[in-house]
DNA sequence: GTCTATACCCGGATAGAC
DNA sequence: GTCTATCCGGGTATAGAC
């Protein structure tokens, strides 16, 4: 959590947690600079004495979505089955956040070094270092999850079966290879 | 395609047409109301004669892509393996309109009838009328595809190999169910 | 490191004349 | 159906005082 020390590092954290209660509670479009300000208790102006600019900001959003979620993989064990759970249960809880962090390409530079991986190791240790399958389960999941907060599947869909049906065909027993 | 007859609804296509080239040439942030009517040579208020507001406008080009997504389908034919490849090339052709369609939650009512569902069929019966298969191989394609939009996977990545993994899983012979 | 003030630019949408 | 004019709101970001 590389925090340097005393009470800059301190604000730093505060803005960030701030603007993720106010992603969470307002999603996307309501997340300004402004109103984070507000949220903190400062002027918008000062937030760019701790982030360049929103993108950094951003960034360090997105570092913490991969922090939680590791954690959250971790809870979870190492069966795919488990982790998938782990997954879409994440993205339910955390529907604004989980978007940020994948609906577009990822500036990597300003990234916590390590988060992005830390949060996908699981899923590529429980694929069994196939690379391939690892990939493709990883779509599958993910289109499962954003299709669902996005609202896609008719209204009757059985989600859980379609789940199933995916992770038996990703996981080792259910392999024809 | 339910044109009624003569300029009005010629006008209308026209700005959606303008519309969506805009999309493919500088993307969603770049969709406002005033570029649209400065490609048609009108002036933005001037729309609202057209339609009733932005998100009414966006459901006809998210239609229009329905529409060639469906035509697409098509010409790939009934195999589940050149539905993909012609799922992935649509997305790759129109990465804008892509995500326009598939990011957000649909208004429907703003939609033109029948479009989602003629793009959705021949995935359907592909999958051999299993309503959970069909889920999760669009649930796969879509995650796979947008992924890739997203610049998500490594750079070596392999994703060839990773569709053709998905697609073995939930085609009818590589099937364990 | 926070403030005030502000530059600068953009957005969706409406009123009313023609 | 198009125009001009305008409302009203919002955004990121910077300069310079304290």
């Amino acid at each position: 959590m590389q925090v340097g020390r005393g009470e800059i590092a301190g604000r730093r954290e505060e803005i960030v947690a701030a603007a993720l209660e106010l992603l969470a509670a307002d999603g996307a479009e309501a997340l300004s600079m402004r109103r984070v300000a507000d949220r903190v208790g400062i002027r918008a102006a000062s937030i760019y004495k701790h982030f360049r600019n929103k993108e950094a900001l951003e960034a360090a959003m997105i570092s913490a979505g991969f922090e939680r979620q590791a954690e959250a993989f971790e809870r979870a064990g190492g069966d795919l089955g488990a982790l998938a759970a782990a997954y879409r249960r994440f993205a339910r809880r955390n529907p604004h956040l989980y978007r940020l962090m994948t609906e577009r390409p990822l500036n990597r530079e300003l990234l916590a070094p390590g988060a992005e991986a830390r949060a996908a190791a699981p899923v590529i240790a429980a694929t069994g270092g196939d690379g391939d399958v690892a990939r493709a389960a990883w779509a599958f999941a993910h289109g499962m999850t954003i299709l669902e907060l996005n609202d896609r599947f008719p209204a009757g869909a059985d989600l859980d079966a379609a789940w199933a049906r995916g992770l038996a065909a990703f996981s080792r027993t259910g392999r024809d290879k």
